[in-house]
DNA sequence: TGAGTGCGATAACACTGTTATAGTTCGGAC
DNA sequence: GTCCGAACTATAACAGTGTTATCGCACTCA
């Protein structure tokens, strides 16, 4: 028994916690359930990540890959800047809604004032990058007006975010069907005040 | 002794609830805690609230009562359609960053999955209200192509939110200064789709 | 004055993250 | 083959959490 690598068994530790967190929320995951859930004791987390804190900032940087993975793949192909602009928006929103309880932990506080180290908040960078690409390249083909692409970016990335986030918290009104046209119909919006 | 009347007593749990959250987040805020700072045991929030989600919820309510009324306030003698919805873009953000773990009650799930009660969700509704009055207030003067006020009003605000929560989590880069300007660049980008 | 009733204080229960201790297992050296 | 050393892990204990049952007090009303 017991033939798993210690490599694996860091790896296992955050795609459990990140079943149970997507499955029942922030407050299923304890260390208990989780360590029986992976067939181990606490100790492993503990030996592996330090604390609890270090669990979830692992859980962290994993969100952000995928979704960063996501981003790029969405753009992947997709020749007119403008449309690659807005497929972005869609798989951050896609991404969002299929795992909720993750989204919060990477852009809220959903566990005890937990507090992304510095090089974890690079990692978040990298999935931003795809966006600014994007922004640049409509600029350079002239689908956009110039200007500073990192704060056209930001300005975009904070309209699908407040969208996700409100739409999340259940704060927009409407069926399904409502909410997706709303977002569709921000990214329009978005993204008028650039158009040359 | 014990002069307190019952009904000033829940109010002073949801004051001393809301102190301890604004000053040392979520994770400090615990019913022994609360009772020590309050002069009771953790039995009054229970005969007051029912259990915890219930003072969360109340602290919920409280939170959007205190920002809808902030919000009218704001917009209280302005007489410019266009500047009225600027100053409550401004009074917004002002609110979110003087008690961000009240925001992240307010508009996150900073603990144990709690879920607001459809008549809180209410109170929330009319902390929206006056957005929804300005944007009516523009498209009549003339101000703002006429349209659908509250699907605009929803844009503006996931706007707001978008940016106000990016820069809580540490997603904006820049100081202080730069947020501020980024935010009100912000303000000016959402209204330009809806000008004539 | 006395009965009744609602409310708060106390203490216990099951749970949490964390840590100290002890045991187990695995690798390599003689 | 035997033994040592060093990781790692399981177990159990500690302090703290939300919650609840029990008990006693105080206040109200007849």
């Amino acid at each position: 028994m017991a033939a798993v690598k210690t490599e694996d068994l860091a790896a296992r530790l955050v795609d459990e916690a990140g079943r149970i967190l997507s499955a029942e929320g922030a407050a299923a995951l304890s260390l208990r359930r989780l360590a029986a859930a992976t067939g181990t004791s606490t100790m492993a987390v503990y030996t592996r990540f330090g604390d609890k804190q270090g669990l979830l900032a692992a859980m962290y940087r994993a969100g952000f890959e995928r979704l960063g993975a996501a981003m790029s793949v969405a753009v992947d192909g997709v020749e007119d800047p403008l449309s690659a602009l807005a497929e972005l928006g869609l798989a951050y929103r896609r991404a969002a809604l299929a795992n909720p309880h993750l989204y919060d932990l990477m852009f809220g506080r959903p566990v005890a004032a937990f507090e992304p180290d510095p090089d974890a908040k690079q990692v978040a960078e990298s999935a931003y990058r795809p966006l600014v690409d994007a922004v640049r390249r409509c600029m350079d083909s002239g689908a956009m007006v110039v200007g500073d692409a990192e704060r056209v970016a930001s300005y975009l990335w904070a309209v699908t975010h407040g969208m996700v986030s409100l739409d999340l918290a259940g704060q927009l009104r409407g069926d399904a069907a409502a909410r997706d046209a709303a977002y569709t119909d921000a990214l329009v919006f978005s993204s008028l005040p650039f158009l040359p």
